[in-house]
DNA sequence: ATTATACAGGACCAATATTATCCCGAATAA
DNA sequence: TTATTCGGGATAATATTGGTCCTGTATAAT
């Protein structure tokens, strides 16, 4: 029922590159020390991210991370999912395949539904909702 | 973000009880094997709904177990707690000791706040809901 | 009372997922 | 040309999950 750690940071790190706004690229360096998040594993987020266009990179000398867009335009369904993988409350309900009993079983769309209404939680909130006011 | 295998197994089970109805106490190895569910691992679940009052036990020769209470009054929520514990969706908000950022972390109130929409949707869903309509 | 039955609970184990770390190669700005 | 910074694969430590087994205890039936 929990998001793991590496969501958390993910998000945390959406968030940090939305709150400075630098038009800069920002090192993953910088990051982590900033985010307390260890330095190498968000080196893997960062990679899911970018595959996710939620973030571009850059190589090399001044190289780093940027938004790809306005943190308004980034979900945190969006940044859940680039980590996470398709959100769902039971796996029968992402491959039914599996689950011998999904025709009959009357809990199958109970779950589906609670899926349904997290989801749409989580598409409804961007970063610029979770972003500090800076008035 | 999923519910563990354990869990789906103990809402199958009390779903099992609720739809058979039985006056009489059913034994671990008969839900086992209706409801495909490994015997022994079972067993724990069923400790674990027992001290949750969902079920009540029954020992000795014709013993078993029996639901505590009628489906209408067992929530989709109390049978998800008592196998996993509270729901949150992150740790943090769960004990905020071991996060250094809770007092300042825009995102925290968006977990909580998604928490609540989730347990509250739990808790709207009974097993009465959930069983099939018998007509 | 005795006995067969069925759960209680602790110890333990295997598989899998999570949370990392390290290294080398590729791109690239200076 | 070189220092820099990310990309991605391999690997490892730890935690969680899923599951078994065994002994003990309560209890219904005889």
């Amino acid at each position: 029922m929990e998001i793991t750690q590496e969501t958390d940071y993910a998000v945390r790190c959406v968030l940090y590159l939305s709150e400075t706004g630098s038009d800069r690229p920002v090192m993953i360096e910088t990051i982590a020390a900033d985010m307390c998040i260890p330095r190498s594993f968000l080196a893997k987020i960062l990679q899911k991210l970018a595959k996710a266009k939620i973030v571009r990179s850059f190589r090399g000398a001044r190289g780093g991370f940027q938004l790809a867009c306005k943190p308004k335009d980034i979900s945190l369904l969006k940044v859940v999912e680039a980590i996470e993988g398709p959100v769902a409350m039971n796996r029968c309900t992402v491959e039914p395949k599996r689950c011998g009993f999904s025709r009959t079983c009357t809990v199958h769309p109970v779950w589906k539904s609670l899926r349904k209404v997290v989801s749409d939680y989580l598409a409804a909130t961007d970063f610029e909702m979770i972003m500090k006011p800076r008035k």
